[in-house]
DNA sequence: TAAATTACTTTGACACACATAGTAATTGGT
DNA sequence: ACCAATTACTATGTGTGTCAAAGTAATTTA
């Protein structure tokens, strides 16, 4: 059986993730969720709550910048755009990323004997 | 400058780093934690609140049990040794982070795919 | 003999993800 | 035309793992 991502190990990525779907263009919440679902082949569902959550934070943050869609057609839909000062952070946390994966790996992976 | 391991990316490791160097032999918590810094090359530091938070945890849940050590000679030391349970938790917890490496990898590294 | 180190414990705070519930418009099927 | 499902956003409250801070106490070192 697949094992599943808990909240635990997710937590402190889903602001990255968010940030690098916005990089590649301006998006809305639900829009976002069905493109993590689709990034990861099914394997992880973004919580509606955290999602919103999530922009929260990052607007306040200065990260991304929220405007209203054209509501004269179709329901209201809440567009966000990742800013200058979002897309350093999107690079900062992927490189934070990288790096504790590198240590988190030479801790719970045992010994294998590789000096660099 | 050399990014950190925030908090929020290594919650949920914790249980998984001390099982691993439990799973080499029985081991007290000053020298898991200074084990922690080795293995880590300096890069990470087990607080030791978590540390003991975490041997509560863990033995509570049958996955490690503790025992004093002599304590006629030298300061009291409680070690702690893994069961059968826990090396299967120690397994399962390895899986789940390779898995989640792999997904995660997905959804912030994101190449710059084609939508259909 | 004072300071540093070893070693464990307790308490309380915080941040993030989440469950749950609610509002409201639009779309699809019969 | 109607009802259900889907789309889309918001608000409130909860749980948990990590951590800071402080405390206790023995041992080692200078």
């Amino acid at each position: 059986m697949k094992p599943l991502i808990s909240k635990d190990i997710i937590r402190g990525h889903t602001a990255t993730i968010v940030l690098n779907i916005l990089n590649q263009g301006d998006s809305y919440g639900y829009e976002i969720a069905k493109r993590v679902k689709e990034l990861s082949h099914d394997d992880y569902e973004l919580n509606e709550a955290t999602l919103y959550t999530v922009f929260r934070r990052l607007e306040k943050n200065g990260d991304i910048v929220g405007y209203w869609g054209d509501e004269t057609q179709g329901g209201r839909r809440k567009y966000y755009q990742i800013t200058t000062q979002g897309k350093q952070t999107l690079t900062d946390n992927i490189e934070a990323w990288n790096f504790a994966k590198k240590v988190i790996d030479e801790l719970i992976l045992g010994r294998i004997n590789n000096h660099e």
